[in-house]
DNA sequence: TTAAATATTTAGTCTTGTCTAAAAATATAT
DNA sequence: ATATATTTTTAGACAAGACTAAATATTTAA
């Protein structure tokens, strides 16, 4: 049995080392999970107590299979909700997060497998993140983020690294969704800022922003 | 803020006791929960400490205004979320409980209330218990259990009073389900039982079921 | 290659919710 | 009306998960 927390702390680690594959430090998960290091040794003995976690005192935390399908589990769970939410429940992109932390953690095979179909078996969730399979598979799309697209180069944008609010609500009232086809025009040095076009707007991003769009690159 | 345990415990004193209105014994609750006198005094304590109950050492429990609204707002959660999971997932009405037991502790106000829109404001659960409206009321259907009602009386079966899966899996095999026309046709006093009629089929049902099932008489 | 800085772990404490065993109050029965 | 039984509360303990402060490793820099 796997508690609420453990699941949490499997979230973290998964996300913070290439699918929980590689050593995360005991820090970097204290800051994740905005919570003390001495929080996270205890909660890290306990996973490797339960074969879920690799761990060697002071070299850091690394998942076994178990614990990697755990997390995978988990974060299908967030996805497939957040799918619903704003598909069925007319909510926002920049709303579902928070519910979705709570509804990830219900335990029910029969209820994820019935949610996936019910929604169709959506292969990515409202932000552009992959939905995992049931096996923890998902397909990545080829896509990257503004920073590394050369200049001059169109795409359209298929994922948020970022799925804050207030990052959601910034694209919201630059009218930016996902699907929209965007063109690189300008950079500049100055301030590491990039001038975009989108529909019939040209705008200006700032290296922050930036980073944090990714885009199938269509025309470069 | 209610905490989940707390959610549970007024759950509890609200279906014991007149929507929590009398005073609800210390092992009455402890019984329903399943756990402790001294766990459940523990808690009564916390409960009236936060306003949401009202205590007198020996004398028993029984909900505040606050406590009754909080009650009332986790068994509408309860019973839509029943009514997603039959309407839309396919469950059948005996799979349902446990996982409503998790889903009714999510915290959304737009989350219930776009999930009561999307099943479009339904009055009762799969179970055909009524379900409060968002301030709590609901209006109870005229139904009496079969050991009220006449002999030779007619009646609809609109809802039952044990939604355990045993007792809803022996209605199944009976091809027994709410809105089912039933005639009382006979009372056996040697064991209590009762032989009823439905559809085209005569069965002899025992008193525990018989009290479980209740009607709204169409013809005495 | 040591000294200083940083990261991690340990030891001890706290809160929530639970438990057992014992004490106190209430209810029941002779 | 008093002894017995039952119910409820109290006292003390425990597990999970978190925290602070101190100790120990590791990394970085002079």
């Amino acid at each position: 049995m796997v508690t609420l927390s453990e699941e949490n702390y499997l979230k973290a680690i998964y996300h913070l080392g290439n699918q929980g594959r590689d050593a995360v430090s005991t820090n970097a998960i204290a800051e994740q999970m905005e919570t003390k290091a001495s929080s996270v040794t205890d909660m890290i003995k306990k996973l490797a107590e339960k074969d879920l976690a690799n761990y060697v005192k002071y070299q850091g935390v690394s998942l076994t299979n178990s614990g990697r399908a755990t997390a995978a589990s988990v974060i299908r769970k967030h996805r497939l909700w957040e799918v619903f939410l704003v598909d069925k429940l007319n909510f926002s992109w920049d709303e579902v997060h928070d519910i979705a932390e709570e509804l990830e953690h219900i335990k029910s095979q029969k209820l994820i497998d019935e949610l996936d179909a019910f929604l169709q078996f959506p292969k990515h969730d409202p932000h552009g993140d992959p939905i995992p399979d049931k096996n923890g598979k998902y397909t990545t799309i080829d896509s990257k983020n503004i920073l590394e697209i050369k200049i001059g180069s169109q795409g359209i944008l298929t994922s948020v690294k970022d799925s804050s609010e207030v990052f959601l609500k910034y694209l919201n009232k630059n009218n930016l969704a996902l699907g929209d086809p965007i063109k690189i025009v300008d950079f500049e040095p100055f301030d590491d800022s990039f001038t975009i076009e989108t529909h019939a707007k040209t705008m200006n991003i700032s290296k922050h922003v930036a980073e944090n769009l990714y885009l199938r690159v269509t025309n470069e």
